[in-house]
RNA sequence: GGCGUGGUACCCAAGUGGCUUAAGGGGAAAGUCUGCAAAACUUUUAUUCGACAGUUCGAAUCUGUCCCACGCCUCCA
């Protein structure tokens, strides 16, 4: 049974799909007028474990990811400037190449991360025609209203608003900003759609019943799920921060529109904790997964640090975390090649019974709401154990790896430096000499000097190795 | 000001009433092996869960008060 915590109730709950084995989920994905963060990175690698565990269960997933290329503006309560437009005019590029620019980036990150790509990837600019008829819909209804800017969702009409969030609406701080909100019914109303400035001139304006101009953010997710999955879906992802406005103005619109529930389970990613190193985009100052990679990091080292945290825990991020998680995966990574390598010698002792219990075991820990640390302990705890075969071993490894994806199945052994430096070779070899005339003391002088010089000698059992210090 | 989350070993982090006098990883220490190192293997490393009261046969887990840190409401995944 998989249980997942449920934001709308709160509670961890049973997941039962709407339709058998199919499941329909859909994702907040990137707006992609930057670069991704390693916060964001965490998100996406949260979808990924839940899309893998539902996979892992044998559902068949149908999972959705958008692309944000317009109208997310700079501020969530349709303020500001457009931040795709803003980010286009900084650099002095055109608004479409800077979305592909930083969806291919994205694209390459969750790749190297190993997080699978969704069956879909929506662009909110190629479904502006489905995000106007939403909003007629919802005029239809009654749900609209008209400032100088734009096209408004009046939330006082949608009896349930608020409800996910627990947002206490009458308790929230008003006059922290006005400019926009002078003609808003409710502090909480949002636009559906922007009509564009009269003295400027967008990259990025859409003809409308309503004039010319673009649509709201919140208005892509709603009008995109329905189109690819439907008005009822199973389950809608993202990060924690969308709960109270993005998320709650969906379910508004979605439900008033379609006159349905919209999204059976909610889930929402907690943040990553980056102490002083606070992450705004904004301010342009942010780690990415390249700036890991620039400091000696793999994406592998990157995912095996955010396996050691349950996803609706902030992980406080640190070098020092990191280091950690690098030695955790280097080490495991070793006792798969060593395992390989026992394969072949292995006397299958018949253990079975133990096998089955670490795999329901772990099934048991992925299935209780994506605990990923203690499926880790599982791992280790089976990786040690002293009954099992070498060959159980690497198949339940590899099995577990379904869910954890850091690609133990290609893990290789560190590369031999094949390029030393004749200087090097000369000192290996006389080393050799002394230690063969049992002058260990000359012996290890020599490599003494050879470390010094960034390199490191090791004596193997099958010879000697030259290593690449780090 | 409002809302919310969290404080578990040197670090990261599970556990959320009895199975646990607290997983796992990293680090550190000791041992085996080795001429010595490295690697590998074995062992050790919180009678204690922010503080203080209380509920209970029983609490890290529930309640209250306090202290501290953080997040959101104002760009955020």
């Amino acid at each position: 049974m998989l249980k997942l915590f449920n934001t709308l109730t709160r509670s961890k709950e049973e997941f039962i799909p709407i339709n058998g084995m199919n499941v329909l989920m859909y994702s907040c994905g990137p707006t992609v007028y930057n670069y991704q963060h390693i916060g964001n990175l965490r998100t996406f690698f949260f979808e990924d474990i839940l899309f893998r565990v539902l996979k892992y269960n044998g559902y068949k997933v149908r999972y959705v990811m958008n692309i944000t290329d317009v109208g997310h503006l700079v501020s969530d309560q349709d303020e500001g400037e457009d931040k795709m437009e803003k980010s286009a005019k900084q650099l002095g590029k055109s608004v479409r190449e800077i979305a592909d620019h930083y969806t291919e980036i994205f694209k390459r990150d969750i790749g190297l991360m190993n997080i699978y790509p969704p069956d879909v990837y929506s662009k909110a600019t190629d479904y502006i025609q489905e995000q106007i008829d939403l909003v007629k819909c919802l005029e239809t209804k009654g749900y609209t209203y008209f400032t100088s800017d734009g096209v408004y969702f009046d939330t006082s009409k949608f009896p349930d608003y608020g409800k996910m969030a627990k947002l206490d609406i009458s308790g929230l701080k008003e006059g922290s900003r006005i400019e926009f909100s002078e003609e808003k019914k409710n502090i909480t109303d949002f636009a559906l759609w922007k009509l564009s400035p009269e003295n400027e001139q967008r990259q990025m304006e859409w003809d409308s019943p309503w004039g010319k101009g673009f649509p709201g953010w919140h208005l892509e997710c709603s009008a995109m799920s329905k189109a690819l999955l439907g008005n009822h879906f199973d389950i809608h992802c993202g990060g924690i921060d969308h709960i109270p406005i993005h998320h709650t103005n969906e379910i508004a619109q979605s439900e008033a529109c379609s006159g349905e529930k919209f999204v059976n389970y909610w889930l929402h990613g907690e943040f990553l904790d980056m102490g002083n190193e606070k992450m705004s985009k904004s301010s342009g100052k942010f780690v990415t997964l390249q700036t890991l990679m620039d400091k000696g990091y793999t994406p592998m080292h990157y995912r095996y640090f955010l396996l050691m945290a349950h996803y609706k825990k902030k992980l406080k991020f640190s070098y020092e975390a990191l280091d950690a998680a690098k030695s955790g995966y280097n080490n495991l990574s070793g006792k798969i090649l060593n395992l390989r390598k026992d394969i072949s010698s292995d006397e299958a002792i018949s253990s079975s019974e133990k096998k089955n219990d670490f795999k329901s075991r772990f099934l048991e820990k992925i299935n209780d709401d994506l605990n990923m640390p203690e499926a880790m302990s599982v791992l280790w705890e089976m990786l040690k154990d002293g009954d099992l075969s070498s060959n159980e071993k690497i198949n339940l490894a590899y099995d577990f790896d379904m869910i954890f994806g850091l690609g133990l199945e290609s893990v290789q052994p560190e590369k031999i430096e094949t390029d030393i430096p004749e200087e090097i070779r000369i000192l290996t070899e006389k080393r050799n000499e002394a230690k063969k005339k049992r002058d260990f003391k000359s012996a290890d002088e020599i490599r003494d000097e050879i470390k010094q010089k960034g390199y490191e000698i090791l004596d193997t059992k099958d010879g000697i190795q030259i290593k690449k210090s780090d």
